[in-house]
RNA sequence: GGUCCCAUCGUCUAGCGGUUAGGACAUCGGCCUCUCACGCCGGUAACGCGGGUUCGAUUCCCGCUGGGAUCGCCA
């Protein structure tokens, strides 16, 4: 049996939405279980819309999440080129066999002329929808018009049904009088979305099509644009829509929907795959995955149909697993991941980072939250959160820094362990509660009222920036 | 409106004729505790409605209702 061809066509039109890294996902996924090729093309016809900016971004993203592709416009490939706009003279061939063979004809129509016949319609029956009144459908060479544009139009049977046997919801079924006679290559030659997609489809020897919901009334197009041109059609899957938390299409208005924003948030590449994946799929109770499990779980019987709202919560939840758990996410990787974020601090000492990731693990849910809260660490001096400096610095609660200091100072091992038990037998001969003692500390060190555990923070520091933070923390009451 | 799709806690979902309808997130209590977290224990919370089929329907069929997609020389 041959490997598989999957394919992930965006069109660069904008940044990479989260709905569109899901479609790619399951794509990928598939191509790397079965040993199959994961193709990644670009849809740039759309000339208005299209730059090459947000094809670099696309592809920036894609490489971060790690949705890596073997053949693509950068990376090229025996099927290349993988830009529609660089593709033309294919396309050019394939619509010149269609309307040589009649599939499809030449259909003179302005816009002006279209747009005219809609508003027509429009105001004789405010209710009827408009279709292409086939005004060129059955003409043929003799009527063509020189030096006028036109474009191509497919000619759909007026009878019959187009059905598929989709990978997600099966059997499906259209009436082929319901599809109108559609443009394929516009007026200057470049081919739309249904005629593009096919051409590449074919030529790209791509075998299963893994798209979301929102295809789902193309494919009966593309299928009569494989039949006409007389080529068996790839396998088709359609996954659930993603909406947005009112159920209404996934947008702006909803809080971050490209990938950038929640990179930029600090969300580790693997979580926010592995919320997308549950998006439409599941395995049993199990909600967390590895790459490696998921590729060995993934399969297209487990998709579910229903659409699903978005629910940031949820994301966050899940990265926050694999920003704790170790078996998720090594410390090397991250480590590698932390260190862009801690840029501001100059060179970061790595041991230093690895000593204080056990207490930073367990806290922080993203990137961006780790690295803030290991400031007091990596920065010269605290940063004083000002509430705190005031209620714990400036005022009688003070009082415990500069006797504190003496205990610390005359532990022979500034270790953790040893530190809270010499700390805690001294308040408890001076009748202070650990609280009275810990809080001013925790300011004093870390210019917060909240911190990993204040021993291990002493431990990170070390003696001598432990007590000289002590120091000047008491010197502020003058 | 036409065509197509969908329907289990607020959300993501498990379930594939007989279950006290399970898990996760969120939420609400409690425990732990030097703070903040983590963690742990527990609670609230769902099969849209109506017909069938069946000894028995969340599960199969039909209708309704509700929601969604789409109807471009966008993709």
């Amino acid at each position: 049996m041959t490997k598989p061809r999957l394919r992930f066509a965006p069109s660069p039109t904008g940044y990479l939405h989260i709905g569109g890294v899901r479609t790619a996902l399951f794509n990928w996924l598939w191509a790397r279980k079965t040993g199959g090729t994961f193709v990644l093309r670009i849809e740039d016809t759309d000339q208005e819309r299209s730059t090459p900016e947000n094809e670099q971004i696309i592809l920036r993203e894609l490489a971060w999440l790690g949705l890596h592709w073997d053949e693509g416009p950068d990376t090229g490939g025996p099927h290349g080129p993988y830009r529609q706009m660089e593709r033309l003279e294919i396309y050019r061939e394939f619509s010149d066999r269609l309307v040589a063979s009649g599939a499809a004809y030449r259909c003179y129509a302005t816009k002006e002329e279209l747009d005219a016949a809609r508003e027509a319609l429009r105001a004789a029956d405010p209710k009827a929808q408009f279709r292409y009144p086939g005004w060129w459908r059955d003409k043929g060479p003799a009527d063509w018009l020189s030096d006028r544009p036109y474009v191509i139009r497919l000619r759909t049977p007026s009878s019959g049904h187009t059905g598929w046997n989709d990978l997600v919801f099966g059997e499906q079924r259209v009436p082929n009088d319901t599809i109108q006679d559609v443009v394929l290559v516009r007026s200057d030659g470049v081919p739309l979305y249904n005629f593009g997609c096919v051409v590449d489809d074919i030529t790209m020897g791509i075998t299963l099509v893994a798209r979301g919901r929102d295809h789902m009334i193309n494919t009966p197009i593309q299928l009569l644009v494989y039949q006409a041109l007389g080529v068996t059609p790839p396998t088709f899957g359609h996954l659930p829509m993603m909406l947005g938390k009112s159920g209404e299409k996934l947008s702006k208005r909803h809080g971050a929907v490209s990938v950038g924003e929640y990179r930029e948030q600090g969300v580790p590449a693997l979580g926010l795959l592995n919320y997308l994946v549950r998006f439409g799929w599941s395995f049993g109770d199990q909600e967390v995955f590895t790459m490696v499990d998921l590729i060995d779980k993934f399969d297209w019987s487990r998709t579910s149909r229903a659409d699903g709202k978005f629910d940031a919560a949820k994301l966050t939840a899940i990265a926050f697993e694999h920003m704790k758990r170790a078996d998720l996410m090594d410390d090397d990787g991250y480590v590698a991941s932390l260190l862009p974020w801690l840029a501001r601090y100059g060179a970061i000492d790595e041991r230093k980072l690895r000593a204080v990731l056990p207490t930073v693990r367990p806290r922080a849910r993203t990137f961006r939250e780790a690295a803030e809260s290991v400031d007091w660490l990596f920065a010269l001096e605290p940063t004083f959160d000002e509430k705190a400096k005031e209620k714990f610095l400036l005022g009688e609660k003070a009082s415990v820094l500069s006797p504190l200091r003496d205990v610390l100072a005359s532990a022979p091992e500034f270790a953790a362990g040893e530190l809270e038990a010499k700390v805690k037998s001294w308040a408890e001969e001076r009748g202070y509660g650990l609280g009275d003692v810990a809080q001013p500390a925790r300011v004093a060190l870390t210019g917060r009222t909240f911190s990993p555990g204040l021993f291990e923070v002493m431990e990170l520091l070390g003696r001598d920036v432990t007590l000289a933070r002590l120091d000047a923390a008491a010197r502020l009451r003058g």
